[in-house]
DNA sequence: AATTATACTGACTAGTTAGTCAGTATGCCA
DNA sequence: TGGCATACTGACTAACTAGTCAGTATAATT
């Protein structure tokens, strides 16, 4: 039926100015939001006409889901293998903050965009779209941490706190200093080198969640491999 | 010259539709981001026609304006109560993180306003708007805690580590779990009644950063007085 | 050489949305 | 009684914006 039905079953190889739009399509939604967003904004941004957007992407709509698709898909893929890893499970641990902080350094838009959707679902309707990044993405991630934390606390690795509690406080501790620019520039100044102050932030996350969490710290929290 | 001004300044008793529509346009706001809220929307949850908006707040800009200063007032107010008390550094932060934390409880609004609007902000333009916020309201407030935790360190009540960082991480601990719907749903399940929720989350977060921060526990981290 | 699928474009439009403006209703003070 | 300020409204509009559609260009297939 129509040329571009599934997003991934595609006869040939992509055109070129298909990706081109996702790129400008992700900055523009990570950084005005879907209502804010403009398809025109979008297809100057990726050097196309605006008809070609409707072409490869049925609707404004469907250029967004795939946006959001593509980012929970890399996002699950990075995680999940820190995750799998045979370790104890505070190595286990500490090598998933590193491999979620890493997703989120290297991808600022994707935590951006991800949060705005968040925000957006709330309300009596919520968000279908983002109800189904849930079970087949945000869900098993959740499980695989929860059963972690349990087996660190049973071996006496962790203390004995809330599980679920603690896993917002770890997303909290990683996501939060990246969609907040506002208090982080007011506090750090905008001078300082991106590059630096990443690099303080991991530390000062592994360093807080180590110290919240572990009932012995190696020392290894707040160095990476 | 204009018959609202300021916002504070004015003749008489503020009518109360004028009230009705800042009320609304809190909410519509919140839940939608400026770009997605409506001036029909607003006018209709308020409960008045449409052009009695632009009657009383010149512009949709300007509404949006004065709810977002409403918001950051009050903040401002609650939590500076609690750092400017006297007593020890650990004492004063927990009575922050407390403050902070009932306010946010108290107003889920408003994170998520704030977060949309940092998120708005992002990019070359940067939105003059927050950066009016920061001046006067978030600046003093991490000056007051940048303090306060200096002052825990060299007592030996805190752990000796990174002071912007850790304002930093305790906005995200207390923050972040309001803005983050879909995971605390996709993770508790919708059943769960909200006041047993945000009970437990204080929980969490006081024994979180407790337990990351404080040199001696003493056990009224994890209890409200 | 004819057919077909894919990639792409220009001109147009229907529906929305912030905002205007001229005017009405009401109460208050002189 | 007249004037003036405040609160409010109905009818309208300019600008924007997602999306349509008919048609062109190109390369591969038959």
């Amino acid at each position: 039926m129509a040329l571009v039905v599934e997003g991934s079953i595609r006869s040939r190889a992509e055109p070129a100015r298909r990706l081109a739009i996702l790129r400008a399509a992700t900055e523009e939604f990570a950084l005005k939001g879907y209502a804010g967003a403009r398809t025109e904004g979008i297809a100057r941004a990726a050097g196309v006409k605006h008809t070609l957007l409707f072409y490869h992407f049925k609707t404004k709509e469907q250029l967004y889901h795939e946006v959001l698709e593509e980012i929970f898909s890399t996002w699950f893929e990075r995680v999940s293998r820190a995750l799998d890893r045979e370790a104890s499970a505070q190595e286990r641990l500490l090598t998933y903050v590193n491999s979620y902080f890493d997703f989120i350094a290297e991808c600022p838009l994707a935590p951006k965009l991800v949060q705005q959707e968040q925000l957006r679902h709330q309300g009596s309707e919520g968000s279908e779209r983002l109800r189904r990044m849930a079970e087949p993405y945000i869900r098993p991630v959740q499980r695989k941490l929860a059963t972690l934390l349990k087996e660190g606390i049973s071996s006496g690795e962790f203390r004995d706190l809330d599980v679920e509690h603690c896993i917002h406080s770890i997303s909290a501790l990683v996501v939060f200093y990246f969609t907040n620019n506002l208090a982080v520039e007011s506090l750090e100044g905008v001078d300082l080198c991106p590059q630096r102050r990443i690099k303080a932030r991991r530390k000062a996350v592994l360093d807080f969640v180590s110290k919240a969490l572990f009932t012995v710290t190696n020392g290894r929290g707040s160095r990476k491999a």
